[in-house]
RNA sequence: GCCGGGUUGGCGGAAUGGCAGACGCGGCGCACUCAAAAUGCGCUGUCCGAGAGGGCGUGCGGGUUCGAGUCCCGCACCCGGCACCA
């Protein structure tokens, strides 16, 4: 701020400078201003919704009205305190949600923390300060610097995801959701939640048969065990993850190296199965896709969604090995003709089956890397893949990499003898981790032939001039035929039923629908995140901990790391924090049967559990006989009949504004929590957003000196075009806001050197609210001219008097009003705030051209600013002479005989350039505008005697001429 | 690599397929002032022209159309996500 506080900084001490009006809206004016009004809004309760029920419920308030339910990514409290492009979001949900309040909504607006999370366990592991205190310190300075935006947030309902009370509900949802399974066959074929003893039921009286046929009666205890486990939407399970042991910690993709080490301390990672926690989302798959339809979100979000979920069809086909089968899946079983080869996932279960002692003969030399036989070239090939990351093994024109396992395989068309290979491209997680390899019909299997010299055949024709390798496309099926079936002839679409049919039929393979989504892996080696209010028995199996002794609360702990160990010890299990308290994991508890010795589980819930339902505790957060009462969920978010397109509405929140950065995770995971709750009966909402609106982020420049270093961005000044800091050239990259860039400008020093009403303004005039963009501290003060000029239309700079009058608007001062009355309610209901106060600074520039300024027009236009300069619109309103809050004012109407206008430019053209321009009456015909724009000398003079081909009119806005 | 998005004056941006650059920042000029600041008024895409006026212009190459920033095809660059950062 160093380079505007110059001036500022002297009127801020003396509350106005010396020769400055004493009524002028400074920063300092406008602090104080900002300041009363947001005690006001609270002694009053201002902001607080009314609830239908509970102890909040206020009926008399609710009824007659529509509600409208907003809400913003709540944000993780951070130590670094909020930088400028925080608030973003918050304010355009601040702006909507007053416009709608003085619309005649109820509307309900909270904010709240999303408080787990590895910063704060971080910075416990440096310093040893408890993640609690921290956390509660963060958040301490957050709210203080969110209030002094003037949110009108019912404060009442600000909730941590830490609160004890928030994670006993965050527990009581995952044990029902433990306690629950898929019922597939449920409303009619779509599928639901159910909860597990009414599986259990079914196993034991026989209408629903057991996998392998035996009777519920016959199985032991573990066994039944075993079974309702395989069905449960919560479930424990090994999941190849990377395990990094010099940090005793699980790495996510991102954190690993392109040489498979971690980031943080350069160790060896190693891709291991590992016990975690698992979410059956993939259940959900198909609901999850479907109900997008039900959805008011952008469009590209819910592409990326769809493409998340990645629904395909294609078939299973079983090849013969031996006299083993292998499953391979294909989203292209019309190609099967032309598999010259088979490839499995490295990892697969049968390739240690399969492996022969020997090379078999004919075996080619580049099949086998180099080794003496296919158990030492497995084995060679395996630990290299362990190293590389799934992103970094499907990177398309990398060189292709694999080995020949010694075994053939038989197409199951043709009879063909083809070997099988494991190649890293091959991913376990997707479709059954083995391939048939097609090359003329896809690209990395092409890389893949070429390098290891293995037949291509085409199958689909390429279009004539084909330049390509593999042909992916539409086209004619070729050499495709045996003694049975010919796909010769047929189009991709019709080729693919065809073969799919004469599999099925021959018991080869089958029709199925392959996603790529993968289950949920639920569970973190960390200690700052919700315990898993589960037990384990001596057998190992899962007990829940009773409702009525949640929360469980997370002890105490020595040391905030994991165990370490040695750094090449790949066979080491991880120990999380919670693992070092013996006396917290072993317990001893009466769950029925008599007192048990039994251990807790010392993984913690991600950071994800809280933010898939907080949006419902904000709805009765002070309830503790339940997460919510059902009266105020369908209240806020109970589905509303047919929406517009016909499809039914499933309810949700009316409102969510966040980051496209939170489009795939978060909003899916979300997604799938509240089916469950739904499907359990829990809530009456079926997706929890019913209309999604995602921000773009600010952006900020940062600066470099020429040895690449980073130089404080609020010190480099713009000299004839160059960037210098200290008289040393810089150069001007595109970045985040971020102190190790040292770009950071805060909200206080916005408040500080403008006000917050500035700020709010300025946040939304910057561009349109899905728009990322470049941080400029020195336009700011454009929005602070607005205000101030606004300011004056009304009070006397010099003597703080209302200078309004209330003699009657001119007609075109009236037409301006009603113009901008109907644009500005256009744009705030659309999210278009750029505009709108665009629309407003030109209304207010037309008042301060007036020789006086009329009430009629100055306060509709206060009322119109009041969404986004709250708190000087309330100032400007009282002292126009009215008492009380403008909050529920009704927002200006207007009057539909002001809109019409009295004449338009036409504009005309020839050949589509720009000629001349007529006034005519709106209503004029298309003869008449035709024969004044033929007239025109313009025109004649721009047709140089050619003769007229064409005429377009589009009355009475243009008309072009086309010469012949 | 895969999925999604973007590219318009010196800068942020505006524009239901129909006047490119609303509004704001910055810059220039004028008024007010002893002066400066503040405020008000005017100009400000670019090139040619004294002017009237004209040429060119929305990342690059093509296409559709009476007419394209906007629609279609191809390309370049930038941004977001890729499942344990949140």
């Amino acid at each position: 701020m160093s380079s505007q506080q110059s001036t500022e900084a002297t009127s801020d001490e003396t509350g106005a400078a010396p020769d400055q009006p004493a009524h002028r809206y400074t920063a300092a004016l406008a602090s104080r201003i900002e300041q009363d009004w947001q005690d006001r809004w609270e002694t009053e309760g201002t902001f607080s919704a009314p609830n239908p029920a509970g102890p909040w419920a206020e009926p008399e308030k609710v009824a007659g009205r529509d509600k409208l339910y907003i809400l913003d990514m709540f944000p993780y409290p951070s130590g670094a305190g909020l930088h400028v492009g925080h608030p973003l979001g918050y304010i355009a949900t601040d702006v909507y949600g007053r416009f709608q309040r003085m619309c005649g909504y109820n509307v309900l607006h909270a904010l709240g923390y999303d408080a787990f999370g590895l910063p704060a366990e971080q910075y416990a592991v440096q310093t040893g300060q408890h993640p609690r205190k921290t956390t509660e310190d963060n958040i301490v300075t957050m709210r203080r610097q969110l209030r002094r935006l003037g949110l009108a947030h019912d404060a009442r309902r600000s909730i941590a995801t830490t609160d004890p009370e928030f994670v006993r509900w965050t527990q009581w949802m995952f044990l029902r959701i433990w306690n629950a399974w898929y019922d597939t066959d449920a409303d009619g074929g779509r599928g639901r939640a159910r909860h597990i003893d009414e599986l259990a039921a079914q196993l034991a009286d026989g209408s629903r048969p057991l996998p392998d046929g035996r009777a519920w009666a016959d199985l032991s205890a573990q066994e039944r065990y075993d079974v309702l486990d395989g069905y449960r939407l919560a479930y424990v399970s090994e999941e190849p993850v990377n395990w990094c042991p010099g940090l005793g910690t699980v790495l996510s993709n991102e954190e690993v190296t392109n040489e498979g080490r971690s980031e943080r301390g350069n160790f060896p990672v190693f891709k291991r199965n590992l016990r975690q926690w698992m979410m059956r989302i993939t259940a959900y798959a198909d609901r999850l896709a479907d109900d997008l339809d039900r959805v008011d979100w952008p469009e590209p979000v819910k592409h990326m969604q769809r493409n998340w979920i990645g629904r395909s069809h294609g078939a299973a086909v079983r090849f013969g090995i031996g006299e083993h089968d292998v499953e391979v899946f294909t989203t292209r079983p019309d190609t099967l003709f032309g598999a010259t080869f088979v490839v499995l996932a490295p990892e697969h279960d049968l390739v240690d089956v399969l492996v022969p002692a020997a090379w078999p003969a004919g075996t080619k030399d580049a099949w086998t890397g180099g080794h003496a036989d296919p158990r030492a070239a497995v084995d060679a090939y395996r630990a290299q893949a362990a190293e590389k990351s799934d992103v970094e093994r499907q990177t398309e024109g990398r060189d292709k990499t694999g080995v020949f396992i010694g075994a053939f395989a038989t197409n199951p068309v043709n009879g063909a003898r083809i070997p099988v290979f494991i190649a890293d491209y091959v991913l376990m997680g997707y479709g059954t981790g083995a391939i048939m390899a097609v090359p003329g019909g896809d690209q990395r299997d092409w890389e893949f032939a070429e390098k290891f010299d293995l037949p291509i055949v085409r199958t689909v024709q390429a279009p004539d001039g084909w330049q390509g390798q593999a042909y992916a496309g539409e086209g004619t099926v070729i050499s495709s035929a045996n003694d049975e079936i010919s796909l010769d002839g047929l189009g991709v679409d019709d080729a693919k039923s065809r073969i799919i049919t004469w599999l099925e039929g021959k018991g080869l393979g089958r029709g199925t629908v392959t996603y790529k989504l993968r289950d949920w892996l639920f569970s973190r080696q960390r200690y700052w995140g919700e315990p898993f209010p589960v037990v384990f028995d001596e057998a190992g199996r899962v007990h829940a901990v009773p409702d009525e002794q949640l929360p469980v609360e997370l002890p105490e702990v020595p040391d905030y790391s994991p165990r370490t160990f040695d750094p090449d010890d790949a066979d080491s299990d991880p120990e999380p924090p919670l693992g070092r308290v013996p006396e917290w994991v072993e317990v001893e508890m009466d769950l029925g049967d008599g007192p048990q010795r039994y251990r807790r589980e010392t993984n913690t819930m991600p950071n994800w559990a809280g933010s898939c339902w907080y949006f419902i505790r904000y709805l009765d957060p002070a309830n503790d006989a339940t997460f919510c009462d059902p009266e105020n969920e369908s209240y806020w978010m109970g589905p509303r009949g047919q929406r517009s397109d016909g499809h039914p509405d499933p309810g949700g929140v009316d409102l969510y504004v966040g980051g496209v950065e939170h489009a795939v995770l978060h909003l899916l995971y979300a997604r799938f929590w509240q089916k469950v709750m739904y499907d359990l009966g829990l809530v009456s909402a079926e997706e929890p957003f019913r209309r999604y609106f995602s921000q773009g982020m600010i952006q900020a420049y940062a600066y470099r000196d020429a040895r690449g270093q980073v130089v404080p961005a609020d010190e480099v000044v713009e000299l004839e075009g160059e960037w210098t800091w200290e008289g040393q050239p810089v150069s001007r990259e595109h970045a985040k806001m971020g102190k190790s860039l040292k770009n950071v400008v805060t909200p206080d020093d916005m408040y500080d050197a403008y006000g917050a009403d500035t700020f709010r303004v300025y946040e939304m005039s910057m561009g349109p609210l899905d728009v990322s963009r470049p941080w400029e501290t020195r336009a700011v003060v454009g929005s602070l001219r607005f205000l101030q000029r606004l300011w004056r239309n009304v009070v006397d700079e010099d003597t703080g008097e209302c200078r309004v009058v209330d003699a009657a608007a001119d007609e075109a001062t009236q037409r301006a009003l009603h113009r901008t009355i109907e644009g500005v309610r256009h744009d705030y209901t659309g999210l278009r705030f750029n505009t709108a106060i665009a629309k407003l600074i030109e209304l207010n520039n037309v008042v301060t051209r007036l020789p006086d300024v009329p009430r009629e027009v100055v306060e509709p236009m206060v009322l119109m600013v009041a969404p986004v300069a709250p708190h000087l619109a309330e100032e400007l309103w009282s002292r126009l002479g009215h008492t009380g809050s403008l909050a529920f004012e009704a927002f200006p109407q207007a009057d539909p005989a002001l809109l019409v206008e009295e004449s338009v430019t036409c504009v005309v053209q020839v050949q589509g350039k720009v000629r001349d321009r007529l006034e005519v009456a709106p209503s004029i015909g298309e003869d008449e505008l035709r024969s004044l724009a033929l007239a025109s000398a313009r025109v004649v003079a721009a047709l140089d005697g050619r003769d007229v081909r064409t005429v377009v009119v589009r009355a009475p806005r243009l008309v072009n001429i086309v010469p012949a």
